[in-house]
DNA sequence: TTGAAAGCGCTAACAT
DNA sequence: ATGTTAGCGCTTTCAA
């Protein structure tokens, strides 16, 4: 019944005093909130952070936001998460879940869930394609002449680790390799210095190890260093993720890049597609790019070929005898 | 009026059905939401992930949760994210913030608001005592017979950097040596080996620097390292701050140890006992330890004192000149 | 086209 | 000590 200027003064006025919608009333009436859950094991691996950020980035844009969880890599942290977040967001994503896939089912009966870095039968999923990139990464080791390859791969039990050693074991088969599996390790420093020790004292040389995390790969560059093992003269390193950390050895490794935020704005587009639980779930996969750097050579002599010694990285030391 | 066993009854059958309260009402009502909104510039850097996760613990234990924001260290998102989360939270906690005094006070108006990392006039904050921990660093380096030590700050404009070069200066001119406050870096690796060559052609010789990122250090190592200058005889390196790529150094690095998660946790308690903006807000500060490692040692010989060349780290390669 | 009213699911202040 | 009711701030439906 005002006059349309008046109108106007008014919605100013409101402006002016910081007046804005309530969300939570909102959320109340229409029954959505705005709000996305992301569950991660943890953001202590820096693995999970730009996924967070992935997922966050789009969100905001849309006046959403993102309410965090860590489980801790704990099932039952997963599932009381799960319980907490669910009633009060749109959509759960959950990143590298380690609940069994009847759980995670579970959870999708009552909102739009997605995973990431795993697939659940029904769910959507967006899949960061390393296995894929073991398979690039055998290929070039493989290329360059290697034929006894390490895998060390973990976290312990992880489903993801699964996929990759399945992909590993298949790549150096095919190639005409032997891989020698070591035990899952978590992902940490000190793991792969552990990992170091227990190399060196191969019977039959090792001459290339592939490992699942640029933290172990570090442990690794360093312990195998101060055993007097080369790097990549001796042995040949390479990563199947490339985090920041790993721009950091001399010489530099060879990784395979994942798009991580590309995945958190994959999975947050889906969260919000998503009519929940669909017959059909839609799956996006997200491809790896083989990184070569310098941690990565032909083998040395005795090994299938022969060795081109120099000519990838500086070689301050002389060389050391192998210790078997 | 039923009897107490049907009362029981129903809440059991209810309970099996998965019948949760409603949270999005509850807040509608009792006017608070059990959120708490963390807004952090980055989660790529790796000293905010383990703040979040501080605050994330004791909140979760009592019901609630995180509301996430990442400002990008621009002022004016974290203002749009402040007034994104301020309405659906029950209190914000601000990490290293970058808006001016008077924008945080402003904030706080609406609701309470903790910084982490930064102090503002008026409200409560958790200090990480960095600057106290750098004066540690100082008096170390200065005990050992440092008397030219540079400091690498950042980043660019930071608040926080400056709390800390004050405390450097203070400390250094106490001890009678001198500092030489480099230009400030952002906190990246290359800024790290962009600055190492810097420090190789300076004229007078630099025996120690203080570094305020981990990975800056990195950078600083590898740089060095290349360039012929070992740690510790040459110079002396250390951070402040300790985060877990710092392990990763041969030999380790001389660092300040910095309780992170418990930050968080404070912060989390501030922001929840706190009834607004008080008069004499609380300020929580958060001591740091300095971990000695193997990065700093005397001086070389033509500095203050004689250097004890070998005593504290393994060296393989043969002493090199110094580039000045 | 514009304004009034019902109700989302809960809590808190009431009346019994 | 119990049960009833009003209303949180919005959206949506319906009447004017």
């Amino acid at each position: 019944m005002v006059a349309a200027e008046t109108r106007e003064r008014v919605s100013l006025v409101a402006a002016e005093m910081g007046f804005r919608l309530n969300a939570t009333a909102r959320a109340l009436t229409t029954g959505h909130t705005g709000l996305v859950g992301v569950i991660v094991p943890t953001l202590a691996n820096p693995f999970f952070p730009p996924i967070v950020t992935g997922v966050q980035q789009p969100l905001t844009e849309a006046g959403g936001n993102v309410l965090l969880g860590v489980s801790d890599h704990s099932a039952d942290r997963e599932r009381e998460l799960v319980h907490q977040l669910g009633p009060r967001v749109d959509g759960l994503i959950l990143v590298a879940p380690v609940s069994p896939d009847v759980a995670l089912r579970s959870f999708a009966e009552r909102l739009p869930v997605v995973t990431v870095d795993r697939t659940a039968p029904g769910l959507p999923g967006v899949l960061v394609d390393t296995p894929g990139g073991v398979t690039k990464l055998m290929d070039h080791l493989l290329g360059l002449g290697h034929r006894r390859i390490a895998y060390l791969g973990g976290p312990p039990g992880s489903w993801m680790d699964r996929q990759r050693r399945k992909a590993a074991l298949t790549a150096v088969a095919d190639g005409g390799g032997e891989l020698i599996v070591l035990d899952p390790v978590p992902p940490r420093f000190d793991a792969g210095l552990a990992t170091a020790e227990h190399l060196v004292r191969q019977e039959t040389p090792i001459t290339a190890v592939m490992v699942y995390s640029s933290y172990v790969l570090l442990g690794l560059f360093m312990g195998l260093g101060s055993a007097g093992l080369r790097v990549p003269e001796d042995i040949s390193l390479a990563a199947s993720d490339d985090l920041t950390v790993i721009g950091m050895t001399q010489p530099g490794s060879t990784a395979l890049h994942v798009p991580l935020q590309e995945a958190g704005s994959e999975a947050c587009r889906l969260v919000r597609e998503a009519p929940a639980a669909g017959s059909r779930p839609p799956r996006v996969r997200i491809a790896t790019r083989l990184v070569v750097r310098d941690s990565t050579a032909a083998p040395p002599s005795g090994s299938t070929r022969t060795p081109p010694l120099t000519s990838r990285a500086p070689s301050h030391t002389p060389s050391r005898a192998r210790k078997n």
